[in-house]
DNA sequence: CCGAAGACACATA
DNA sequence: TATGTGTCTTCGG
């Protein structure tokens, strides 16, 4: 698994269980998972996307079920912030740190506290 | 450029 | 039904 790190856009051969979640959460990790490896995207973006509100997706992405398996560390704010990031529970207040060399390794070029405006990836566009 | 305030859509209790 | 949110946009300095 984690083929998203090799470069496969899909590794979910997990069944994942929609089903527990809402409609919404079930697009918005949909959206998420059609981000392109080294790319990264904003809630703003998803939002409009998904004919929603920012903080819907907000919402919706601080309850993914799946951290990791969903791409949740791509998707930042629209400041093109690191933003924060909690994995494996609330309890990592570094979680922003690991969001950051995430995004580093994948090969999103992060200047300082920033990340590079090349890197962000709008819904809809034919994937890479 | 940086800081502050209002708003909107959806989830949860 | 009411409140909160990992936000966004806009206004002012």
């Amino acid at each position: 698994m984690i083929n998203l790190y090799h470069g496969k856009p899909d590794d979910t051969k997990i069944n994942l269980q929609w089903k527990r979640i809402s409609r919404f959460q079930e697009s918005v990790c949909k959206v998420m998972r059609e981000i392109p490896r080294g790319k990264v995207t904003s809630y703003g973006l998803i939002a409009k996307y998904l004919k929603s509100g920012p903080r819907a997706v907000g919402t919706g992405v601080a309850g993914n079920p799946w951290p990791l398996f969903v791409p949740c560390h791509r998707v930042v704010p629209a400041s093109l912030e690191i933003g924060n990031y909690s994995i494996g529970g609330h309890l990592s207040s570094y979680g922003c740190e690991a969001k950051r060399q995430l995004l580093e390794r994948e090969g999103v070029k992060i200047d300082a506290k920033r990340i590079d405006s090349e890197a962000v990836w709008t819904p809809g566009m034919a994937r890479q």
